[in-house]
DNA sequence: TAGTTTTAAGTTTTT
DNA sequence: CTTAAAACTA
């Protein structure tokens, strides 16, 4: 490639926009080097621009350049970066962890057992294998030991280890994992932790292996390393040998995976475990104004342990973030939609320059159905998965099946759906013969003598799995052609490619024509949907590997899927604070700052650490104008409940923070003073309240003392045959209800003081 | 056994 | 209030 742009002074001319640091850093080679990099300070321009320069200045060969990320749209969005500077980047390797696991898994798995064409099992699938090794336990306890078994597998732990104990203390969990682990290696596939074990398991077992690894890759860089967990420490550790350069990127206030087991010591300790590493620092913001970013460190600043940085504005000041206090949720959605629609009109802003923030997807419904109603064009990121619904689930097992004959989880759910007389008890049969046909469902289930009904059933099911096999095979047949008469409902649309398979499987295994009827009955889009996924599948070639290829894209990239199903042109964004990392608006709404919704009741020590990083993730996607908003009262479980502010508002260094009050949708307009505004001060209650608390003795908000509980205050007054009854929170977050009449003598009240 | 009705339970966050 | 699991009926 040649370069017509004239060099000017001593850099190349795409290192000139950069800062001093940022320049350091993409100049730095030698030892390892870990980058912190505050938010907005520039991180992914200083990793593009890094693969860059190594390519074009240090004749690098791309197909040695190993870059790791944390999610699929940051992997795409690196290639994209990095190939404008320099088009041959795009030959590097720029995946996901998981990803690479799966890549590296795919060449290699055969050295740990595993046949090429595994399929990954998500969350569900592991569940639905577990409670086969868990008979007649409780669904929930299933659930939990698959969480921890994934847990296990991100600290790599294997069911002999003695440290297990400290994630699962119970002596039957090591017996449940070891037959866990032996279950999945009969079926042949993998799950999410798996992609990461294995990998480490391969190259520490195989030298040779290892060798290979070491040499091809010459430069490993890894994008938020702030959440990368054990396993993935263990595997960058691995695939470096003496003369890999390593270089890390991440933010430790900037950790919100600890739940998933990510580990902010691996960041912390860096520099010991990657000897002689130097550290760069990038604090220069780029993205938000001084007031945004004063907001969110004064929160996180609350943190103990962390390495401590000090962002400084390049944007300078700008308005101050405003806190709005709203009377319910059904006030701040609306407060949400005026807000953003008055500023669309005015031309201020765009819809697309919008973001809503909160902490649990469930919020993002009362959002959702007034924009609908006010035409406010929006976009959920990430909520209901695409590929978790029902009938994507359905095709989704069929085509897993079709590719691993073993694969009992999804041969259980598929074989009598719709149903065809194949019941429990066959399966069961067929389950215990397929011992002998080495886990061969299909041989097993040829082999085993059954009644009459369940043979044509299971034959029926069969010949579905076998002419849609014969089809990636390359078998041309025109079977299409031969049943035109079957299939007059409206129909799917086959497509091309892979999407033909797929459309042939759906429909003659009858699944198309199972949620069709059902889809008159509940009025949903299953069959859409279904469409939808066949069209997908259209850029993938119609052969076994192809399929390998688009069940493991589907499986590691939802969002994917989820974003082709949604118009996200111009529209504001519905989104979780998790799902926001990496990304930016010029106007952000942060919602729902409850005491038990944002941080969770349930958060303490290190866990509500993590709470706060989450918050100041959050507020520092603003790039202009920072809101946040925080509800008096909640619906929850169809339950209206009176809510606390969040702890973090008090956090807010008061003098980055203006406070206003809305009471029955009307601002009063009014800035407040920091401390004046009480929540539970309830004067515009309706009359009926205050007879209540007249004749009850009591009043919402009032703080009290019971013997036994020890402190607490009064959340509700309510009616009842037997007089007025009191519901009290306690500050330890038990509940208890008591008739003013008869049980409020074992209740003292305080002295209020909010 | 399949499909329907009733009852209970429950909301983090995700590769 | 919504969804999943248990219970029940045909």
């Amino acid at each position: 490639m040649e370069y017509t742009v004239p060099m000017r002074e001593e850099y190349p001319f795409y290192l000139e926009p950069l800062n001093t640091e940022q320049r350091r850093a993409v100049l730095h080679t030698g030892k390892p080097l870990l980058i912190l990099a505050g938010a907005g300070s520039g991180k992914t321009r200083v990793i593009t621009t890094k693969i860059a320069w190594l390519i074009r200045e240090q004749g690098m060969d791309p197909r040695s350049i190993l870059a790791v990320t944390f999610t699929n749209k940051a992997a795409r969005e690196m290639a994209e970066r990095a190939i404008l500077i320099e088009p041959r980047a795009g030959e590097a390797i720029m995946r996901t962890f998981h990803s690479f696991g799966a890549w590296f898994l795919r060449r290699n798995g055969n050295l740990a057992g595993l046949d090429s064409s595994f399929v990954i099992y998500d969350d569900d699938d592991v569940v639905s294998l577990l409670s086969g090794i868990m008979e007649n336990a409780p669904k929930p306890e299933v659930k939990q030991c698959a969480h921890n078994i994934s847990r296990a597998k991100d600290y790599f732990l294997s069911p002999s280890d003695p440290l297990l104990a400290s994630i699962d203390s119970r002596k039957k969990f090591r017996a449940i994992y070891a037959s866990y682990e032996e279950r999945m290696a009969q079926i042949g596939n993998v799950d999410f932790g798996d992609l990461i074990k294995k990998p480490v398991e391969i190259l520490r077992d195989q030298p040779e292996v290892a060798r290979r690894f070491r040499e091809r890759f010459k430069v490993i860089m890894v994008d938020e390393y702030q959440d990368a967990n054990v396993a993935q420490f263990h595997l960058l550790k691995e695939l470096c040998g003496p003369d890999t350069y390593v270089c890390v990127v991440g933010d430790d206030d900037q950790s919100i995976y600890r739940f998933r087991g990510a580990e902010v010591k691996n960041i912390l300790e860096f520099p010991d475990r990657f000897y002689g590493a130097d550290i760069i620092r990038l604090e220069q913001n780029y993205r938000s104004t001084n007031p945004i970013l004063k907001a969110a460190s004064s929160v996180v600043d609350y943190n103990r342990g962390r390495l401590g940085k000090t962002l400084c504005a390049e944007k300078g000041d700008g308005p101050l973030p405003v806190l709005t206090y709203l009377p319910d949720q059904d006030e701040e959605a609306k407060f949400c939609a005026e807000k953003i629609e008055s500023s669309v009109k005015k031309k201020e802003t765009e819809w697309q320059d919008w973001a809503i923030l909160y902490r649990t997807n469930a919020q993002s419904l009362g959002f959702e159905t007034l924009f609908l109603r006010m035409g406010i064009p929006y976009r959920v990121v990430g909520s209901l998965k695409f590929y978790e619904r029902e009938e994507i689930k359905d095709a989704l097992a069929l085509l897993s099946f079709l590719v691993n004959p073993r694969d009992e989880v999804n041969f259980r759910r598929m074989v009598n759906k719709p149903a065809r007389g194949v019941g429990l008890v066959t399966v069961d049969k067929i389950a215990e013969t397929a011992d002998s046909y080495g886990g061969n469902l299909i041989e097993a289930g040829r082999n085993t003598e059954l009644t009459q009904k369940a043979r044509t059933g299971l034959n029926a099911f069969f010949k579905v799995i076998e002419d849609a096999r014969a089809l990636l095979d390359g078998e041309k047949d025109g079977d299409e052609k031969k049943s035109p008469a079957k299939k007059k409902r409206k129909g799917l649309v086959p497509g091309t490619g892979l999407s033909a398979c797929i459309s042939k499987i759906v429909k003659d295994s009858g699944i198309a024509e199972y949620h069709e009827t059902r889809d008159d009955v509940t009025g949903n889009n299953k069959l859409n949907n279904l469409q939808e996924l066949i069209n997908t599948a259209s850029n993938y070639p119609q052969t076994r590997e192809g399929l390998l290829e688009f069940l493991e894209n589907i499986e590691l990239d939802q969002a994917r899927l989820d974003n082709a199903s949604q118009d996200t042109q111009n529209s504001v964004t519905l989104i979780t604070f998790h799902n926001t990392k990496g990304l930016e608006f010029k106007r952000v709404i942060m919602t729902g700052l409850e005491q038990g919704i944002f941080p969770r009741e349930d958060k303490r020590g290190e866990e509500l650490e993590e709470e706060r990083r989450l918050f100041y993730v959050g507020a520092t996607r603003a790039m202009d104008e920072l809101y946040l908003t925080s509800c008096l009262m909640r619906r929850m479980y169809g339950k209206t409940m009176p809510m606390q502010p969040s702890l973090f508002l008090r956090e807010i260094d008061a003098s980055c923070l203006q406070i206003n009050r809305v009471v029955r949708g009307f601002e009063t307009g009014q800035p407040m003073a920091r401390h004046s505004f009480n929540p539970y001060n309830f004067d515009n209650d309706k009359e009926k309240n205050s007879r209540l608390e007249k004749s009850s003795g009591w009043r919402r908000g009032q703080r009290l003392f019971h013997e036994n509980y020890g402190y607490g205050a009064v959340m509700e007054v309510k009616d009842s045959e037997d007089g007025p009854v009191v519901r009290v929170r306690f500050d330890n977050g038990k509940e208890t209800r008591f008739l003013s009449e008869y049980q409020g003598g074992a209740f003292e009240k305080m002295g209020d003081d909010y």
